[in-house]
Parts: structure tokens; sequence; C-alpha cells
DNA sequence: AAGACGAAAGTGGTTGA
DNA sequence: TCAACAACTTTCGTCTT
């Protein structure tokens, strides 16, 4: 039970265990496989207070809590320093410390409340607490440079755990973390190129076979079905049919011509809906593929099987 | 009747003068 | 700063299964 040898999604046995944080990673394919395992311990006992066994019931945090205070312990001088200051300096020495004392009390504040929003969201796209702490490492720094600042809290939560998730090859779309959060999706756009820009992290644009695994699960299409879809990908990275598109609808289109051919089909508007793009969109790219790659010949195989 | 297809007009974001 | 532009959406009519 503690141990998972292989990799459900590639078979690779090349795993990464992390005790600390409770996650098991593939180190070839990037797939959270476990991230439950501080989970092991006495569970809630809300419901059972006659048990006689109160002391053992666990509440509050869970044992990682996401830090809210990370590099926040600068102090405005040491009391040795005091010794070596005229009286007016020693006074510039106090408003400056108070001053300093209630910006961190703020920070502080703000940190608490937006990690706890943070968590809300990212428990509700149930996203690896990897990413977890990378958004919240993204919004302490946001917060420390200001970049809070005529923007909402939540706005910026999102933005940090959208590009949590890119950076870890999980991608979510706009459309999901907008629905988690209650926050527009052209404002989550917004401010994740803003602080991204401005903290200066970088980026790389997201891969359409991200997004293949969770689409096909949510149409319940078989194994199969999904690694040729990712071939069917492969391929039309090659054909060049994949830059300037919108990684999605390329993923929609590779995953509907990939059941078609397998005859799991599926509507079109079934797989535009999980993956949050219209017909239309996978219409084109899915007449491209057809145009470019030769997927014409499989496709009129799979009919004649059906007859 | 539902799904697939395609044309046309509209939207929001990027780019380059 | 503004206009041109590409990708995508919305809407709607027509064809196919």
């Amino acid at each position: 039970m503690y141990y998972v040898k292989k990799c459900t999604e590639c078979g690779s046995i090349n795993l990464f265990v992390n005790r600390d944080k409770g996650e098991i990673i593939c180190k070839d394919c990037g797939l959270v496989i476990e991230d439950k395992m501080v989970e092991s311990g006495p569970e809630w006992r809300e419901h059972e207070e006659d048990s006689g066994r109160e002391s053992l019931r666990r509440t509050g945090a869970p044992m990682t809590y996401t830090q809210y205070d990370q590099g926040l312990g600068t102090e405005v001088g040491q009391k040795a320093d005091l010794f070596q200051l005229g009286s007016k300096d020693r006074n510039k020495f106090f408003r400056l410390r108070k001053w300093q004392y209630r910006i961190s009390t703020a920070i502080e504040r703000n940190l608490k409340l937006a990690l706890a929003e943070l968590k809300r969201v990212s428990s509700f796209l149930k996203l690896p607490k990897m990413v977890e702490e990378e958004a919240a490492m993204i919004y302490t720094q946001a917060v420390q440079k200001g970049l809070v600042r005529g923007r909402s809290m939540e706005s910026v939560v999102s933005g940090a755990l959208y590009a949590a998730c890119r950076r870890h090859e999980v991608p979510r779309t706009l459309d999901e973390l907008s629905e988690a959060s209650g926050i527009e999706k052209k404002e989550i756009g917004r401010t994740y190129r803003f602080v991204t820009r401005e903290l200066g992290i970088t980026i790389l644009p997201s891969n359409p076979a991200d997004y293949i695994a969770r689409f096909a699960s949510s149409l319940k299409l078989t194994a199969e079905t999904q690694s040729k879809a990712v071939e069917i990908l492969e391929e039309a990275q090659h054909a060049e049919l994949t830059s300037g598109r919108g990684p999605t609808g390329i993923a929609a289109a590779a995953l509907y011509v990939a059941a078609l051919m397998h005859g799991e089909k599926r509507t079109q508007r079934e797989v535009a809906d999980v993956a949050g793009v219209t017909e239309v969109t996978i219409r084109n790219r899915y007449k491209e593929l057809l145009d470019k790659l030769e997927l014409e010949k499989e496709l009129k195989k799979q009919k004649k099987r059906k007859r």
C-alpha cells in the first residue's frame, strides 16, 4: 500500500517520492500518482464526540500547511544599534520600526486570507500539493512587490494558481480557474500576465498533450484512444499545425479523431464542452488534421469495420 | 431529430508603425 | 496610441445520418 511501483500513466518506474508533501510523482511524465499520503493518520471525528477519544481528534491545519510568512522576517535594525544613535536618530528608528511593523502585519493578514482562498480553489480543482505550494510562493512574491494593489486579492490568487499549473505542466483552462474562483476569465488572464511579467517568471507555452489525459477521462475514453490522441498530436506538431493555435482546441480535435478511429464516437458538442472550446474550433482543427495528416484511410477502415 | 458542416459577423488580445 | 491582424466565438442556414 505504501509504495506505488509503476506510473499508472506511462509505466515508468522512475518515481519521485516526497514524504514531506505526501506526493509520488512520475519523473518521466510528471503525473502525480498519489498525493494523499498525509491523510493516513487518524481521521476527523466531528460526529463521534462520545467516543471518549477526543484528544486524538485531528483538527485545525493539516500537517503541511503552506507557509505564509516566508521571507518576511526582516526587522529594522537590532537592539545593539540603538546605543550608537543620537536622540533624533532614535526617534527615526522607532518611527521606522513602527512603520515596518504595520506593513508586515498588513502583509501577513493579507497572506493569511489569500492563502485560505488559494487552498479553497486549489482543492476544488484537485490540484497537487506541489502546485499549490508554488502558487503560494508566487502570490507571496507578488504581495511583497506590491503587485496586488489595484487588483482584487482573489484574482491574483487565481493568476498565481494558473501560472503554477502551467509551470508544473498540469494546465487547467482559464475557464476552470474562473469557475473555481468566481473571477472573470479575462481578469485572471490579465493578472496572470501581469504577475508573471513583473516577477520575471518564464512559462513555457503549454503543450496540448498535457490536456489529453484530463479531457479523455471526463469523456470516459479508453487508454488506447488516449494514446492515439497523443500520437496524433505529435504528428500534428511535426506538421506545424500547432503553433499559434489554442492548445485546448488542438487537444480536443485530436481526441475527437482518436475517438472516431477507435469506434468510441463522441459528438463534437461533448468534446467541445469538456475542452472549453466551441464545435467550430474543433471542426477547424479537425479539418486541418485530416488535410495534413493522412488520417482519412484510417477513418475509412473504421467505417468499413462498422458495416 | 440530432449531429455535422461551413459562412459570416463579432470579440478580445497581440503586434508593429 | 492606433489600426491591422489572427485566433476563436456566436449565430444561423444547409446537408447528412
